[in-house]
DNA sequence: CAGTGAGCGAGCTTCCGCTTGACTT
């Protein structure tokens, strides 16, 4: 038995400092947050001084046990979760729930796992800091209050399950903003000159590309421009040459490795996270979690080693970045590979890629500058006052950029940087084309995961440990769908002169194509709109940053949390009130014109299950028709035509096998419908509004063909198939389902072995794992 | 599972932040 008990907050952190360590410390894990508040309204007790309540859930109690019994055991108990705000309220949970004194209880940190620093902080513990676990219960109990007062309002005035909080309902509205910036922007065109010229020399045949800084509004004034330098003479005027340098990025933390791993390797942020999971598991690379841009002294070093052996001396420039980002708590180091001399890494290719991106990264942040030359060459033109512009660029030092690009979100179209051919000041240039071409003005880029990740951290909403699961859960309340999305055909102009002759083209480009973007829904834009107009306070864009604020004053001991909390409540709880008694119900509803066949209005709006087309009112004679909108329909733009068409389905298609083929949309989304069988369109190109029979009766034979092709063994006396499924092989006794162990091939299976497979299977409770009472 | 949509009323939903597996058909 161990005299000494750690608790830090990750397994894996525990398992690697118990090996530090040594026997006298055993290491274990709390597994984060070991009490919370419970769901229901005992929790935070309004009357009392919001004095909150907190439980064990039902998943910690036995990580609880174990850890009760082993501090029973130990003679000293050291609390090292982390250093911040939360880490130190769980220290303080730890030890209430530990029956340790609160008051004399060693709390150490530690923000690198190097025998060092843990040994250094075994030898100065200090106590709990009272101060910042009351900042953190003021964050829990904020938090609580809003997400659990706003949310049942959404469930009355707009739609039942929803939900509102402090940091989800700010990301949305991020998204219904940049969509209305988009709807709203006006698209201008311009033209705008380029010149090639031929500067071949010595019998060696070269080019220069030129271009003209300012762009003409209209096509006329770049015609009048083309037509004055018809046979006019190009000289160069004037060369510059610059010296410039580029720095390489800081080393990754979880938001820029979101955004990296998204842009460079097209990843969900929620995939990067599960990837960088596994590599930390594996002692890869450093905590996946952090918000710090720092690496230990033993990290610089490595990298300058490997630097200097792999690139050389020059190569290396070590340093310390600085995080700037505001509300940083920098409770770990970056994220960097735990041995730098590893260049790359078993596993899967995913975790390959993604380890290779984060040793890169933290390589090229201790590389030297690259030290780039800028050339700007001008060329007078003799009929007119305007100057055409070259620009190149030689690296004449290449530095970190041997080893690593950032990749920016904006496209780099007009980013092309080459090197100058020789040029002279004076210099005449044969010119072999100019053209003027009709360019048009970009509306903002609506967001990608990531980069919604990088504008909520500059923001200062959001925690590393929660960017994943917030933008899954804007996505599952259905606010925010990720989609891609065709671009259409746009027609340009473009003016060319060559040979002293000006000639008008015609041509076409395709342009709005969106892969992997954030769009808000119908409910998405209701929601917000509704949440705005009133509650202010909570879904302005700086409310988490004032309130962090007086967070911080409070951990520095100049502000009592209950205090704070009053202050913000009961202004908070009166909107409440009055918008519960006096908002009127959301409907986005829109009145689209008259049904031509029944002369009855046709409109627009939410329903209980999603926005909806209807025919007709609810006090009529005859019920109303409805009907769902498509996916890409929206109450804001569906037409009379279009709502019209909706009212289309169901369509018989024709006869199959002498029965008739239905093609409908029901609640579980597109479906055929033949001899009383359903077969769904989802995740198919087909479309029940244009869904041929023959398209259907394929569709028919292909899953008839699949479904046997599911079933590998049927033993129907007993009611048992074998079947494959999504997530291995499976036995179907009746209505249960159970998991064939790894160790058996399903494939020769006997109905003995079935059934004892079946008899020792724990009995599988329907849905998800209940509830604790 | 499969053409929900009124209104009534039952009973349910919901926050953010710290951690991993267990589980899904």
């Amino acid at each position: 038995m161990s005299k000494n008990l750690m608790i830090v907050e990750s397994p894996a952190k525990a398992k690697t400092i118990e090996k530090i360590l040594g026997k006298d410390f055993l290491v274990k894990s709390c597994y984060g947050h070991i009490r919370d508040l419970p769901k229901d309204d005992t929790a935070i007790d309004k009357e009392n001084n919001y004095s909150p309540k907190y439980v064990i859930p039902a998943d910690k109690k036995q990580v609880v046990k174990e850890l009760k019994k082993l501090s029973k055991d130990a003679e000293e108990v050291w609390l090292a979760t982390d250093e911040d705000r939360e880490g130190e309220a769980i220290s303080w949970h730890l030890a209430n729930v530990l029956d340790l004194d609160v008051e004399s209880v060693k709390r150490i940190v530690f923000h690198e796992i190097t025998k060092n620093a843990i040994l250094n902080a075994v030898d100065s513990p200090r106590k709990l800091n009272m101060d910042l676990v009351s900042a953190q219960q003021a964050r829990r109990v904020l938090d609580r209050l809003v997400g659990f007062e706003l949310s049942p309002i959404l469930w009355k005035k707009v739609k039942s399950s929803l939900s509102a909080g402090r940091v989800q309902s700010v990301a949305v509205r991020l998204i219904v903003e940049k969509e209305r910036d988009i709807d709203s922007f006006e698209v201008k065109s311009s033209f705008k000159v380029t010149a090639l010229f031929d500067v071949s020399k010595d019998g060696i045949n070269a080019t220069l590309k030129a271009e003209l800084p300012d762009r003409f509004p209209t096509k006329a004034d770049a015609e009048a421009f083309l037509n004055k330098c018809i046979g006019a003479a190009f000289t160069i005027g004037d060369i510059q040459v610059k010296p410039a340098k580029k720095s390489p990025a800081a080393p990754f933390t979880t938001s820029t490795l979101q955004q990296e791993a998204s842009r460079k390797l097209s990843f969900s942020v929620a995939r990067t996270m599960s990837v960088a999971q596994r590599l930390y598991e594996a002692g890869k690379i450093t905590y996946m979690r952090t918000d710090s841009v720092n690496l230990s002294d033993s990290a610089i070093s490595a990298c300058e080693a490997q630097i200097k052996s792999q690139f050389g001396p020059e190569y290396s420039n070590p340093k310390k970045y600085v995080t700037k980002s505001s509300g940083a708590q920098e409770a770990h180091e970056a994220i960097r590979p735990t041995e730098m001399n590893q260049e790359s890494v078993e596993g899967s290719v995913e975790e390959q890629k993604l380890y290779q991106l984060i040793w890169k990264r933290t390589l090229a942040s201790q590389m030297s500058q690259a030290q780039i030359e800028k050339t700007t060459a001008r060329i007078n033109i003799s009929t007119t006052p305007e100057t055409l512009v070259a620009q190149g660029e030689v690296v004449k030092f290449d530095g970190f950029l041997k080893v690593y690009i950032e990749s920016r979100d904006e496209d780099p179209e007009d980013d092309q940087s080459t090197m100058l051919p020789p040029l002279s000041i004076g210099q005449t240039l044969q010119l072999l084309q100019m053209d003027a071409t009709e360019r048009f003005s970009r509306p903002p880029a609506r967001y990608t995961e990531a980069s919604l990740v990088k504008k909520l951290e500059e923001l200062g909403i959001g925690r590393p440990s929660t960017y994943a699961p917030t933008i899954s859960t804007i996505q599952k309340r259905g606010y925010v769908v990720r989609e891609n999305r065709e671009g259409h055909e746009r027609a340009y102009i473009m003016l060319e002169l060559k040979d002293g002759q000006i000639s008008t083209q015609n041509k076409t480009e395709i342009t709005g194509t969106e892969k992997a973007k954030l769009f808000p829904t119908d409910i998405g834009k209701l929601v917000n709109d509704f949440l705005i107009q009133h509650f202010q306070r909570v879904m302005d864009y700086n409310f988490t940053a004032q309130i962090e604020k007086e967070f911080d004053e409070i951990a520095a001991g100049q502000k009592e949390w209950n205090a704070m909390i009053d202050v913000f409540y009961k202004p908070f709880h009166e909107d409440v009130e009055t918008t519960l008694e006096k908002a009127e119900r959301v409907t986005g509803e829109r009145a689209l014109g008259t049904d031509p066949e029944s002369g009855k209005p046709v409109i627009a709006r939410m329903g209980r299950y999603g926005p909806m087309a209807q025919i007709g009112k609810a006090e009529d004679d005859e019920k109303p028709r409805y009907a769902k909108l498509r996916p890409q329909q929206t109450l804001e733009t569906i037409s009379l035509e279009e709502a019209l068409e909706l009212f289309k389905l169901p369509r018989k298609l024709g006869e199959f096998e002498g029965s008739e083929v239905v093609a409908s949309e029901g609640r579980f989304g597109p479906y055929v419908q033949h001899n009383k069988k359903f077969y769904g369109l989802k995740n198919t190109d087909l479309d029940p509004f244009t869904i041929s029979i023959d398209q259907a009766s394929e569709l028919i034979r292909e899953r008839r063909v699949a479904d046997a092709q599911k079933v590998i063994r049927e033993y129907e006396e007993n009611n048992i198939k074998i079947l494959r499924g999504p997530y291995g092989p499976y036995i179907k006794v009746g209505n249960r389902n159970v998991k064939i162990p790894k160790d058996r091939d399903p494939e020769t299976l006997s109905l003995e072995e079935c059934l004892e497979i079946i008899d020792k299977a724990p009995v599988g409770k329907k849905g998800r794992a209940r509830k604790a009472k």
